[in-house]
DNA sequence: TAGATTTTTTACCAAATGGTAACTTTTTTA
DNA sequence: TAAAAAAGTTACCATTTGGTAAAAAATCTA
């Protein structure tokens, strides 16, 4: 069952086989968290790896006394600080829930477990490559374009996200202040 | 010996054995760029996995009538528009050498089949994982520092980039114009 | 539900960066 | 090596965004 929401999740973007998702789910155990909740703290070591049933979350970094978002993750997506996780080091970054949200979660030693076997190895592969890409697209649009062009990409991209997040938190993730976020808003319509 | 090299490259960061590194660099097939030379252009599908032995490229991307860079690529690093390679599809980037350059590269389809053998995996794996890695650090600075910070730790990660490579690439790397780079240079002592 | 807290909006001015253009310097090419 | 082309610098003003502050609106909490 979790297998197969999680295959479905993701066969619009590659096709791992069902037992890779067995093996996956087979490791998940389900987990809760209120609204801004700390699913992961900044200076600790990420231990899970999440996908998101329902709810949402987000990557924050603490940055001069306000936090700046480095990504959203809502349904059916995986979300975790990936850098601690990949690194089994402490990161600067905070995950925290963004609403009341279900997930399943795997510990990061059965992450790379999964990694090593023939049939998880894709998932754990895909999700490093698609990560990487994911990032270099912020990365074009921080330099190509300007805070209200990335601000109707975001609202494109996920059309929920001004019912969902804080605007503050849409702000930092632009690059901006709320206050220049709210003035964007007030003269693009 | 490449093996060796590549070895050398990357200890510092991960460790491969070298019997991974012997098989990365049995596909390995020589080839130099003049400086300015494109590597792979936009629109088209990368066909290589590149190691830079000597010289150096930026990853560009076409935007209004100039290019931007993504990254730099120096001495005893990887390079290549990877997202083209792990799409498999063309994509708007550019891979141009900066200076006159030697260079190893492997055939995509052998860097694909690396992945599947046990050995060489732990080499596509972790390229992937760097590469989000070093994607993210992009964006924190991008979100959190002026200019004139990542001006500064651009030049303290690459001390020689200002005697290699053009300040209009840097410039563009950094998020701005030529003439803002100039501006901050000289103010910046 | 009233009061307290947080978030969002608005306004003002300051600072950073962009755009245009002219000039200087460096690099390329014939 | 001289001319041409490209890159870098400087100056000017315009535009965008930041910082501060205060008010309004929304949310949380007792």
């Amino acid at each position: 069952m979790l297998a197969e929401i999680l295959k479905k999740s993701f066969d619009q973007y590659f096709t791992a086989p069902i037992e890779a998702w067995e093996e996956f789910a087979g490791y998940c155990e389900p987990v809760t968290f209120e609204k801004d909740e700390i699913i992961k703290s900044h200076n600790a070591v990420e231990k899970y790896f999440y996908f998101i049933l329902s709810g949402s979350a987000g990557i924050f970094l603490w940055n001069e006394n306000n936090f700046v978002c480095l990504d959203f993750a809502f349904d059916h997506s995986f979300c975790c600080d990936y850098m601690s996780l990949l690194l089994k080091q402490p990161t600067p970054l905070q995950v925290v829930s963004l609403e009341q949200s279900e997930m399943v979660r795997i510990k990061s030693e059965d992450f790379y477990k999964l990694g090593r076997t023939p049939v998880g190895q894709i998932i754990v592969q895909i999700s490093a490559e698609t990560s990487f890409i994911d990032k270099q697209q912020q990365q074009i649009e921080l330099l190509t374009k300007t805070a209200e062009e990335r601000y109707k990409i975001l609202l494109n991209k996920f059309p929920a996200i001004y019912s969902r997040v804080a605007q503050k938190h849409i702000a930092s993730y632009l690059g901006i202040t709320p206050q220049s976020l709210s003035r964007i808003r007030k003269f693009s319509k």
